[in-house]
DNA sequence: ATTTACTTACTGACCGTTCAGTAACTAAAT
DNA sequence: ATTTAGTTACTGAACGGTCAGTAAGTAAAT
């Protein structure tokens, strides 16, 4: 459209550009769409590399193998919001009971209602296909998850606010609602024409949560 | 080895036998552990005969195609458990407390720990690429099953046991936890040397569930 | 002898992977 | 400033393995 301005007496287009360190962003993003949409073995490397804005060689530049860019995927993403799960408890003030809600609803922004939310269902649908992967992602994403909100039960329950239930079955139990609906609501969201109603989800099961192990 | 026998004409042990009515059922039965061990995609037909004691050619004489037998596993597995679930509310003469705690515990004994708790698997798993399926099991299975558990809730607020909470949503927080566990239990089996103590995880879930919807 | 449940051998499409070639960029030389 | 020689990010076509689906042939049953 617009005449090449000035100097440039070159093609006004060049067909590509050489962005050697926005690539890797780029393709890694592309596929963790198309993963989360389709499953791994579904996934074209063509299609991640047409929503890259590249080709198929391209990748191989980047990647040694799908399997390769597969768990680069699993790696780079998820990691880095336990970190911040890690970082807000430790530094978190007030009771135990906020802090959990306050956990909760950090969860649901930064992953639930994020792309990061194909990240679960991924792992769930592939782990028999990456069995190093998987023991990865359960180590560095679900025991550490588990810690976390093990560490605020035990902070309540020292504190008196919590009865003295048996701290990491109640952990996973904290956990379990949100993990399913991160991973049911995009399965079945074309079923939902009323959507899922989040907010009260997530206000119920904090209200039933607490008061369930709240002291007397 | 055993030289072909005296007795005469056929061979002792024919080389196969014809089993048209058991066929069906156990081909579904194989296709269900393969898709589940290994996914949709990655499944072979031929290692689903192979399983089912037939050959590839086979399957073609029952199912019209791997999705049609894909469809098959999930419509013909799923439903019945419901059913008896349904069954079990509907005659069920105690309290709404004691309802529930007897449906979660009969939910793990029927689909947890049986081959069935694949199917929720991959149902999240393969959501995106059978639509029509998907609304089938979303409308005969979630919301049949929740409807199940609102009921039981709905029983126990008439009776004053539980407090006036949303039924809606407090049916899917009951039976969130066993979701999650079944589709995770199986991923991260390899993960949990130690095992996944179920029977503490449903008591607890029992437990704090029923205190924190309990009246007063 | 005929029917048909089942096997076996084959086909064709699909897709991950490779690599020779090309266009974009860089900087040395003029 | 412009040319030119060299480097490398990227393309696109082709290869080869895999596997769903098919059809000709075989053996069990009646």
């Amino acid at each position: 459209m617009s005449q090449s301005t000035t100097t440039s007496k070159r093609q006004p287009h060049p067909r590509w550009k050489r962005r050697k360190d926005a690539r890797p962003g780029e393709i890694v993003a592309a596929a963790l769409e198309m993963f989360v949409e389709r499953g791994y073995a579904a996934t074209k490397l063509a299609d991640v590399a047409r929503r890259a804005g590249v080709t198929k060689g391209t990748l191989y530049l980047y990647f040694d193998s799908k399997e390769a860019l597969f768990k680069a995927v699993v790696r780079e993403t998820i990691v880095p919001v336990i970190a911040q799960g890690e970082d807000l408890a430790r530094s978190f003030t007030g009771s135990a009971q906020e802090l959990l809600e306050r956990l909760v609803r950090e969860y649901w922004r930064l992953v639930g209602e994020t792309a990061l939310a194909g990240i679960p269902k991924l792992m769930m649908a592939e782990a028999a296909t990456f069995p190093e992967l998987t023991r990865f992602y359960y180590e560095e994403v679900v025991t550490r998850g588990h810690r976390l909100m093990a560490g605020v039960i035990e902070r309540g329950i020292k504190s008196g606010e919590f009865r003295p239930v048996d701290v990491t079955t109640a952990a996973k139990l904290a956990m379990s609602p949100l993990m399913h609906a991160t991973v049911a609501r995009r399965a079945f969201v074309s079923c939902m024409p009323e959507g899922f109603n989040v907010e009260k989800y997530l206000g119920t099961h904090i209200d039933l949560y607490l008061h369930g192990i709240a002291k007397q």
